[in-house]
DNA sequence: CTGAAAGCGCTTACAG
DNA sequence: CTGAAAGCGCTTACAG
């Protein structure tokens, strides 16, 4: 684990294997007139030191590297806001997806990703929906890869740049929207517990609720993952509780449009029958039928900034904040309506 | 347009210049010692001959680029199967959104994106929904790169290879389906009469009509484009005929979700007062309310046999076939149901 | 199977 | 500003 040799050349790695640069050259070059003896050695030298060959032409473009938790129409927004970015700034971006990479960490050695990273000649990384192990730090830090998360499963550290939207007032926003609407008996479905922006946007909904002096009834808060599936079967036990609201807030746009099938095959309609408000305001949003009153997450301008201050990062600037938030906003599409006189009078 | 030369090497430049490499070096390096006049001189000869420099060290992964026409959920789908593929196959995936790419070509010179491509050491690119012109496609094959469409826009051409699915059987398969349900008015909205896959699925719907010898009423066939507004202002003149269709066939799944929600704004429920069959089967139509039963094209699939196609061509392996189409399948879902007796009636 | 030697493509310190 | 010369990091044909 040192921390900054120079870049090893194949003159020390034959010296240090013992044998001449041409034998070293045979090697590396998978040549077969080497013998698997003298084959081990080198290898073992070449992996030791990190071998990565030559220097690349500085002048060929940047690359940086984006790391999914996986594909979604959020992660298409970031993608899109990313790529749109780096074609201003004349870098590449190669894309991978990594499903496993939003789940717990058990072990203390870095993700292997991580290790095929520091060889690969990379400006810097971005992460998407990722959390990443101590150990996967120390391993960005030891290949000088310049790190920027968006949207990070853990609470902002202070020794990673991140950049995410204000849930806590989107979470609040949602549900006022609702209160103005008249409705009294709202109920909020979520991400899960574990996931910060999550328990941002529950605090957001909450803390609308109090100021309003209402109650959230029993059973009226259901987190589970924010899958569409979870929004059709907490959607199901919403409608299904003996007193059901006439309103739901749900934590994401896939959620959201759970529920509305969870409504539709019991024969409700939104939004007359049931009013709902997503999150995220993804392409799902708009598409919806009815399309979909949520509160929007600038994705793509996240994925914009997440690339400028990843590159910055990577040119040795420093960066004023490291962490930093863009503003939600409500946008009222078609899904949310004022409470019935009905079901505002039933509240009472 | 020289079809194969040896890469260009520096002591080729300076010897075409008139200057020595030393000079020829400090013009690459953009050194300042220099006289303006010299420096002209090297840089027009080191553009006329696409200088890259020396060959990428060959053990580094290989990277293949990924052309979008844009974002969306199609291309999303995509992208997932050229990553699933990528990470077996141990390569890098560069992914670029081009929105232009896929219209009308007017010049006879290469794109500007080609140019870049060739000398960026790719192993490959894949081309989304993209049309290329004469010159693109020399360009490409003057810097040695594969190429692989997929769904392209124009009729698959000898000298390109491609990926496209049964679009002439999927087309068939929606009509058939809404036909054995007892429909017999059904319209069709469709994409663009010049992409090829658009007129297949036209021609497989035409196809089945006439095959149950029912006549395709005035007014029931609207071409236009495969977005969602699309599917609005179609649905929209599809429902608003003096006799409105029963079920309406759309050409993708957002043509479809609009035309959904043209019904809904009309107080017509989907699928008990239309229904309505989609095209694609990407996350929209399992997200849809209700769940949009479509013809499953498998983008995933696509997207890995497309990269597998690049890669096996990129080795200098030839191909069996320029073009080949993955099957489509009929997913039904809950959008599309028998026609009530009235409107089977109303029919005859 | 190994390595000395020639060579390739490039860069750089330096003399003019 | 230019280029001859030395040098770097690598590869390859070939002698042993």
């Amino acid at each position: 684990v040192t921390s900054s040799r120079p870049r090893a050349t194949l003159a020390t790695i034959a010296a240090t294997a013992g044998v001449s640069v041409a034998t070293a050259s045979k090697v590396l070059n998978g040549r077969s007139d080497v013998s698997p003896t003298t084959r081990a050695r080198v290898q073992g030298v070449l992996k030791e030191h990190d071998y990565i060959g030559r220097a690349p032409k500085s002048d060929g473009k940047a690359t940086v590297e984006l790391i999914l938790a996986g594909m979604s129409t959020y992660a298409m927004e970031v993608i899109q806001g990313v790529l749109d970015e780096a074609g201003g700034a004349d870098v590449d971006i190669v894309v991978r997806s990594h499903p496993m990479a939003g789940r717990p960490i058990r072990s203390g050695r870095p993700t292997p990703w991580i290790r095929e990273l520091s060889a690969s000649g990379r400006r810097a990384v971005i992460g998407v929906n990722i959390r990443l192990s101590g150990a996967d730090l120390a391993a960005l830090a030891r290949a000088k890869l310049a790190l920027v998360l968006i949207d990070p499963i853990d609470i902002p550290q202070l020794d990673v740049t991140s950049v995410g939207s204000t849930n806590f007032a989107g979470g609040l926003a949602a549900a006022r929207h609702l209160l103005s609407l008249g409705h009294r008996r709202i109920a909020y479905l979520g991400g899960p517990a574990t996931a910060s922006c999550s328990q941002a946007r529950t605090q957001g909904f909450r803390g609308a609720m109090e100021a309003a002096g209402l109650p959230i009834l029993d059973g009226y808060v259901q987190l589970r993952d924010f899958f569409y599936e979870d929004g059709l079967v907490g959607g199901a036990a919403l409608l299904d509780l003996p007193e059901p609201p006439t309103a739901v807030f749900a934590g994401c746009d896939q959620l959201a449009l759970g529920v509305i099938e969870a409504a539709r095959a019991r024969g409700l309609r939104v939004p007359e029958d049931l009013s709902v408000v997503g999150f995220d305001d993804t392409e799902l949003a708009r598409l919806a039928s009815p399309p979909l009153t949520t509160v929007r997450q600038p994705l793509r301008e996240m994925g914009a900034v997440a690339l400028r201050t990843a590159l910055r990062l990577a040119s040795g600037e420093k960066v004023d904040s490291h962490h930093v938030e863009l503003a939600t906003t409500l946008v009222v599409r078609a899904s949310a309506v004022a409470a019935t006189r009905l079901s505002a009078v039933a509240a009472l």
